[in-house]
DNA sequence: GCTTGACCTGAAGTTGGCTCCAAGTCATAA
DNA sequence: TTATGACTTGGAGCCAACTTCAGGTCAAGC
């Protein structure tokens, strides 16, 4: 039974991201005591947990909502869950090779500007098709 | 002298981004007609063809920005520019790290759901610590 | 003469994930 | 008893980069 302060400092959150949590509905059911201050349950925090470590892997936390409510049920969601992780790896992919390639454009042209001793070939590098 | 929709025709943009540049002080100066038509120079249409491949590298529209006023005086600018790259190079190496680290664990995740028949080994996965 | 379509303006809305604010309640410590 | 500090609320603000809207002008084609 932690109040907002408690665990936000445990899980490393603020306690505005712990309300705006419930007010999207992320967490739901939080008690009250008798003051109407939030209490959290060993189970709300398990909750909280398990959305901060979905947000590490890269969901947003709409694909985090889903997840929970598929968490009822483990045995329909498996194939909607890997489903779901799936299309987050492709997606994690294609970032992956676009910043690639971003990085390596750039840094060719950061080598390019250290082997040319006058002018700018980075801004020159923009102005051409 | 093109119109505007010939400009977003042609570059790829909506005329909307093309008016939102000007307004940011992007693309400064644009010509009018009698009428109040903005009219683009070959000058312009260069200028905001950077705009677009400076911001495919990875630089923000602010830091592009920077970049144009850089472009004025190129014995200036190189070690700015340089230092601006650079800076640049190195964020993308940090974000390219923390993709590649959630890629492989959401990979490991996928493949272990594949290798367990039942049970949704992803979902655990968030519930411990 | 009327319609269509491209253009104009300033302002407001969108997205996601918070973050901050003002004004109020409540329990505890000095 | 009063001051502190943690909590409450609804609502506004923030960021970037647009996007949409409402209402208006203008030139060309039928």
């Amino acid at each position: 039974m932690k109040r907002i302060g408690e665990v936000a400092l445990a899980l490393g959150l603020s306690v505005d991201t712990l309300r705006y949590y419930e007010k999207i509905g992320l967490v739901k059911n939080i008690q009250r005591n008798g003051s109407g201050v939030r209490c959290y349950q060993e189970s709300d925090i398990a909750r909280l947990r398990f959305v901060k470590r979905a947000q590490k892997i890269g969901f947003s936390l709409g694909e985090i909502a889903s997840l929970l409510n598929f968490r009822g049920n483990p045995q329909k969601a498996k194939p909607l869950v890997r489903e779901l992780a799936l299309q987050k790896l492709t997606e994690l992919e294609q970032h992956l090779k676009e910043i690639t390639a971003l990085r390596d454009e750039l840094s060719q042209l950061v080598n390019l500007c250290n082997a040319t001793p006058e002018g700018c070939p980075i801004l020159d590098s923009f102005e051409t098709d």
